[in-house]
DNA sequence: GACAAATGACACAAGGAGAGTATCATATTA
DNA sequence: TAATATGATACTCTCCTTGTGTCATTTGTC
């Protein structure tokens, strides 16, 4: 059961290492060098991230990747949801032709408690206290 | 993202329904009339929960199964693991190759508080409890 | 003891998700 | 216009989930 999938966990690593370059505009070659991700993969996320508008894309030589928010603005949260959708730990295997009593489900009650919990942390980690610290 | 998968919450509500008649004896035919689950694999998850002696089973005529445990001594936690193995939030998804900060890693620091909390919360909810407010 | 009724032990299969690759199209700028 | 970026997209490979199916073994009843 993994939180974090391997495409946002990238996400997440290579969103801080353009973080840190302020305005200069980042290539994928300079990611693959600094943190040794598969090429095409990272692309991809990347991608992925220029179309959810985190990131700010440039074409052409020179071009490359900026942020196109501030980097309080990018939670955890937001990048795990970018990848994984919506983050629902309270999605229950039976619809209703099973369990009628979706209501009155204990199990479901909790892990609702327990969901809001993970979202909340999440969504306080953000680029910017990353950074802070020295990722 | 499920923090309970299929088999786990199978389990879950079998083992619930078993609890409540207690010392007698409750067939794979009860269980699948009872709550409409596909007959093999609930056997597969009846018998995975006897070899985790969570369960007892009685072969033969008028054979079936009745809990091995108190029903206070069973957590929805253990209940999860015996399917899903230990329950682990907080594995990066970069081992020492690429990721050389494991220890200063703040999201990993973030994910494992996540995780303690999810057990702790998983690991007080017994069958018991369940049981009492009329599951 | 024979038979029926239960569980035990496996082996197999379909489908989807995660992780990654490959190729061509398009934009930019020197 | 050629070189250098990213955009779009289709494909592969493997593993996990969610099952199914078959035969073996145990046990109670007639």
């Amino acid at each position: 059961m993994k939180l974090i999938t391997r495409d946002a966990d990238y996400a997440i690593r290579a969103v801080c290492f353009i973080a840190k370059q302020g305005t200069n505009k980042v290539s994928v070659e300079e990611l693959v060098r600094e943190m040794k991700m598969p090429r095409p993969f990272l692309r991809k996320v990347l991608q992925i991230l220029n179309k959810s508008k985190i990131l700010k894309s440039y074409k052409g030589q020179g071009g490359g990747f900026t942020l196109a928010l501030s980097p309080d603005k990018i939670s955890l949260l937001g990048l795990i949801e970018v990848f994984q959708g919506k983050l629902k730990l309270n999605e229950c295997t039976f619809k209703k032709q099973v369990c009628p009593n979706m209501r009155l489900c204990r199990v479901k009650k909790k892990v609702d408690s327990i969901q809001k919990f993970v979202v909340s942390e999440l969504q306080g980690i953000t680029v910017a206290s990353l950074l802070k610290e020295g990722m």
